[in-house]
DNA sequence: CTTTGTAATTATGAATTCAAAATTCAGTTT
DNA sequence: AAACTGAATTTTGAATTCATAATTACAAAG
């Protein structure tokens, strides 16, 4: 008598990825003297704290080097990535050139009710500007979203890495309070090209939205 | 007294990235009833016939998954991916976008020398049109050529991995001889593009060329 | 003859052990 | 006092061992 619904699973997942995500959410969490930018892993140290062998854990840390969360150097072991500004303007451009492509493909291809999930979160997200976390929350699940519609899953693996790297830099992960209304307003105006089914629109709303975005973490973009 | 050229340097690398090489490889060798798309990955066998033991199999297996050469399915093992047609045509789209962008910025950016290496490289391939396995590496060789002097190493890794996957297709590795003229002719529309500074050009002659490929494999492309 | 339940085998996931390389620190020599 | 040599410690890389989940085989019951 299987249910149908699985109520709680036991070990949903292996521990390694269970590791993996405890430390990217370290690495992101940016605490002052542990796992920033540069710092070197200590394998050991983190198994024991952790309870687990090195063997699960130096799994999860070739996962993150996989995904360019950290960095191995032979017989030196695992270090955090360290972005410079040429990195985090490569990472920018990157996400312009692949997200605008998606906002394409889904102003060109996406079904009414699709297009109207966006909107609902776009909706959300306009009665969220009081709520800085939430606001970035909701806004990084309406990126996710318009790739899961645009439907490539590659695509979507890519920019969920390029985003992974681009958390790495602390500046632009706190938005300021002029910026919220900004990114707003260039929602609104994707959302607009996409239900006009406006391919090369949708495209060009969606560059300027994730351009703007680096410009706010204090860099100039790439000429598209 | 150090040299200054290191003759044979002892181990270069760790293990398991050789280990992940190898199995690359071999899975590209296409050979009949072994490693072929869909096939289990057997890691006692393989540890046993390359004389290693499990552990750094296992990471470098770990490693083939990250790329997507391999998925893996909890508590079943790892199995050679297996790409369908929706698959290639996300795959080849994605390529067409990020090398369009990548010979964009060539043609921006480029410097003189830089790009009388990719003319030279572009004359070797037009003296190998007899050689097929020779044009075909060297074809590759100035795709990575291009990526490397868009200077952007994230695309370059992109690129990389899905130029793995696309291999992971029997049906586009064999170019027809017909297919190496179009194809030669599409590299010549592209260094005139990048020779005349021509941005948009470049774009579009590298999105033809990709697409040409897709549709030499049997499929037709995305629209752009 | 089919189906279900249980035991045995097999393979994966994780821990532990072992080996080798790199860094550190001390001691000696110039 | 500075520098170089070499041993000790630390840490990574790899092998081996152990435990548990999953598949298969087999038997018994319907």
């Amino acid at each position: 008598m299987n249910a149908a619904v699985p109520h709680a699973r036991l070990k949903p997942r292996p521990l390694y990825e269970e590791v993996a995500e405890l430390l990217r959410q370290r690495i992101f969490a940016a605490k002052p003297n542990d796992m920033e930018p540069g710092a070197w892993i200590d394998e050991m140290k983190l198994s024991a704290e952790y309870g687990i062998s090195r063997t699960p854990l130096r799994e999860a840390i070739k996962v993150l080097a996989a995904e360019g969360l950290v960095t191995m150097k032979m017989r030196r072991g695992a270090y955090v990535t360290e972005v410079n500004e040429k990195d985090l303007r490569d990472v920018f451009h990157l996400m312009a050139v692949l997200e605008a492509d998606a906002a394409g493909t889904v102003a060109a291809t996406a079904t009414g009710s699709q297009l109207q999930g966006l909107a609902a979160l776009h909706t959300q997200l306009e009665n969220s500007t009081k709520d800085r976390v939430k606001f970035f929350a909701l806004n990084e699940a309406f990126h996710i979203q318009l790739l899961e519609v645009a439907n490539n899953k590659w695509a979507g693996q890519m920019v969920a890495d390029l985003r992974k790297v681009m958390k790495l830099n602390r500046a632009q992960s706190l938005l300021k309070t002029g910026r919220i209304n900004q990114s707003l307003a260039e929602h609104a105006a994707l959302m607009a090209a996409l239900k006009k089914r406006d391919t090369v629109g949708a495209q060009a709303a969606m560059r300027t939205h994730i351009n703007s975005g680096l410009e706010a973490a204090g860099e100039s973009p790439t000429p598209s």
